[in-house]
Formats: structure tokens, C-alpha cells, sequence
DNA sequence: TGACAAAGATGACAAATGTCATTTGTTGAT
DNA sequence: ATCAACAAATGACATTTGTCATCTTTGTCA
């Protein structure tokens, strides 16, 4: 749990061409690099809590995140899924709130984490970055005013097979070429979808009559991506 | 339709203390007056399309604009309710899109709109500006994040009455005290809530039954606020 | 290995919600 | 003032979805 390990430096690490900081100045990169600390996050594992305050971001170097929140009922709705080279907890620190969503580590996941107030002075002094922070916030503040959208209008189903393809896009294909490189509960698949865990079930069962995917334990299979976007039934 | 009018300076505009330009640098609200443009739409003009360029960022000075999406089959979505010293447009214009969202003043309205390049290089040297731009988006990916779980775990009863007070909170009371300061029409109020319209008049019918709220056309007036909290069953 | 706990699966049913049809009321244009 | 067009209201009904109970499978740990 969250024990230090050897932080090899960001300008060797693997996501260094993938992350928003790849923008930033190489000065900045340096400062970060010396003020940054690395930790491991086993699988079950929370990075941190909703209700909790931020004290920096998060930036993922290898692994894989859920974020959720808590619904009023306690129920979970995850609202993102995290990968290597994406950050997380910015969203709070910018707001000046505190946690409103959780993350748990979905696999082993290293992490760096960057201070506060240095996230916040390099913002502050690299316009480049601080666009890149800009665009990375309408991305997603578009991607939930789509999700939105499709929560409102459209049927499980279709919900379903929808989140089936991001989880695609977010995580891609393990060497096969066709089992998601993710293992996720049914529960979890459920709390992306926004449904009940026993329909979910029920519906992947009706995917896997329909030959669109092949289950086995928490591995997913696409094996009609054609037919699942036609499921799907999206436009964009 | 889009007539240009006699324009007031952005030093004089009454929403001045109101937007998010009240943290840029004298200098820099300056070089807007002198580059932005005035206009006013009447009820039910369209600022922008979906799948329109954004070309700059308007300003309101005075009036009520509903942003939405359309869904995939031809249902809108309301995504956000705009008032009087908001801005809109930035969101595409930030992420290097086409519109996502099409706005369509709910009054007649009147705003500034600012040319792209200049928004975008008054972001680029004004770091405060930027920083309210991004606790700006931070705060709205917040509520759309909210939203999206109340959309996939609350029965309709609640989230009406959260819209209701959601409304309340954007644009007030009238002189009155518990009139809604807005006019929507029940399909407006259904695709704020993410329902269907005639779902939407029941719980309006059954609302005034027990007291909640009276109707007369399109004035709601809030009568038991505290009750219609206790419906919408929220915690924070 | 065995036993317990957790996750997954399935059926039956109830409740919530959407759809369609019809009626009533409102508004705006001529 | 009248009519047409649109918005609102209401009822009946079908469908979707959630809930509860039960059973099976899987995984874990002593």
C-alpha cells in the first residue's frame, strides 16, 4: 500500500510522449521531476477518497484506474476510467474543492505525484500547458454532456454496447486482438452503464446468445465490434 | 435577428463585477472592448448550431440562453442554462471543435461576442484569467458529473424536483419572491430533467396537488421549497 | 483439500416510465 | 374576432427496468 519505490526520472519514463506534460517546458518537466514522489497502488487498492482534499495530482505511469462517485443512494457511478499517461485529481484541486469522486486502482498501478502548489506555479508560468489543461477539460466535460445525453435517452442496451466500445477505446485489445485488456466485475460494468448489475448480466448473457461477444470469468471478448457499434446505435 | 446595437463598454456593462473577466488585467479588458462585438437575439433565436465553428466566445449582458444537444434520435438534451454575465462557447472553441451543443436564447438576449484569436491570446497572457477559465471548466464537469449519476440512479420524482430547484438557484425568484424567473415550456423542463414531456406534466400536476408548486401557463411558483428539497432527496 | 464467502447467473414479479391517442386550452397571425 | 397551429393535460396501455429470491460457480484462505 502506497510504498515508495524507485522513481525512475519523467524524462525516461514510459508516458512521457503521451501525457498532457509533454507540452510543458523542459524547465518545468526538470521541476517536476525533482519534487514529483512515485508510489504503487495494488489492484482493490484507493488512491483517494471522495470528501478527501487534494494535495496534488496524480500522473499514472503504468496501470489502470476506476473513478467513481457515490450516489445520494450509495450506489457507485464510475464517470472514468484512467490509463498510463493520463493524470487524475486535477479536477478538484482546480475547483479549490475537496475529492468529489474516488479512485481505485483496477490492476498494480504506479503513480507519480506532483505537489500542489508546483502543479499549480508551473501552470501558472507555461501558457502551453495550461492550454493543454484547458483542452483536456472541455474533453471531458464534452464526453459527460454525451454520456449525459445518452443516459437520458437511451436504452440499456444500447448503453451497454456503447461502454463495451469505450472500455475498447480506453483500453484496447490484449495480444489476442479481440479480449478487452481489462478485467472489470459485472458490477463495475453495470456502474459504467448506469444500471442495475443484474441487468447488465442479463444483457451481456443476450450479447454472448447474439455471438456479438464471448464471455469467460471477468475476460470480455468483442468479436462482432460491426455488429456491437450497430447495438450501440450511435451517431457520432 | 443578430442586429447590432449600440454597444457599452465592457467597463460600464453591468454584469462587470459578475463574469469571469472580472480577474483579467485592466489592459486586457481593454483590447476586448475594443475588439467585441454587440448583438441581441430575440426569444427563441439560435446563437449557434451544433456542428457549427466556433469562431469566439459570446458574452452575456442581459437575457437567458438554454444550451443542448441533440441526441441520437432527435431528442434534445438541455445541458446548461445560461444567465446573464456567463459565457458560452468556449468549450468547442477550447477543444478545437465544432459546436457539440446548439444555444437559443430563452428571452431576448443580449450579448458580446469575442473574436477567437483575441480570447485565445488574452488566455494565453492573462495566467489568472486562464486559472478562472479552468476552475470555470472544473466546476462544470463537476455538475455534469453529478447530473450523470442523478440521470443514472434517480426516479424522475426527484430529479424533477431537483430541476425545479436547480432553475431556482440559476435565475431566482421574481419580484414576488416565488415565482420562477423563467418561462420554459414542459418539454424545455422535460429535456432539462430526462424524461418525456408528458412524464414531466404528470409529476408537475402532482407536485401542485400536494402543494409543492402552483401553475398558471408557464409561471411555476415555488411554494414549499423546503419539501421539494426533501423530494429531490439530496445529500449535499 | 474443503468450506466459506463472494461473484455471477437466472427466474418471477412489481414498479417506473415511455408511447400513443385524444381532449382541452393558449397563442398568434390575419 | 376567428381560425389554425401549437402546447398542455390526461387516460390507457405496453415496455423497460429494477428488485427480490434462489441457485450456481468461482475464488480464497485456513
Amino acid at each position: 500500500m502506497n510504498s515508495v519505490m524507485d522513481p525512475s526520472t519523467c524524462q525516461s519514463c514510459n508516458q512521457r510522449f503521451n501525457s498532457i506534460f509533454c507540452k510543458a517546458h523542459e524547465d518545468h518537466i526538470n521541476q517536476i521531476n525533482e519534487q514529483k514522489s512515485c508510489s504503487v497502488f495494488k489492484k482493490g487498492e484507493v488512491l483517494f477518497s471522495e470528501g478527501g482534499r487534494p494535495l496534488g495530482v496524480f500522473c499514472v505511469s503504468e496501470g489502470k484506474v476506476k473513478m467513481s462517485h457515490m450516489g445520494d443512494d450509495g450506489k457507485d457511478q464510475i464517470i472514468r476510467l484512467v490509463k498510463a499517461g493520463d493524470i487524475l485529481g486535477y479536477r478538484a484541486l482546480l475547483s479549490g474543492e475537496r475529492y468529489s469522486a474516488s479512485a481505485e486502482a483496477l490492476e498494480d498501478t504506479q503513480v507519480c505525484f506532483i505537489p500542489r502548489d508546483l502543479f499549480i506555479q508551473v501552470l501558472k508560468l507555461d501558457s502551453n500547458l495550461a492550454f493543454e489543461m484547458m483542452k483536456l477539460l472541455s474533453d471531458e466535460l464534452h464526453r459527460a454532456e454525451i454520456k449525459l445525453t445518452h443516459l437520458a435517452q437511451k436504452p440499456i442496451r444500447e448503453r451497454l454496447a456503447e461502454t463495451l466500445l469505450f472500455i475498447k477505446e480506453t483500453y484496447g485489445y490484449e495480444a489476442d486482438g479481440v479480449t478487452l485488456n481489462v478485467r472489470l466485475s459485472r458490477e463495475d460494468i453495470a456502474n459504467l452503464v448506469g444500471t442495475a448489475t443484474e441487468s447488465a448480466i442479463r444483457l451481456l448473457s443476450e450479447f454472448k446468445k447474439d455471438g456479438l461477444i464471448e464471455l469467460e470469468g471477468k475476460k470480455i471478448k468483442i468479436m462482432q465490434p460491426r455488429e456491437l457499434l450497430k447495438t450501440a446505435n450511435l451517431q457520432d
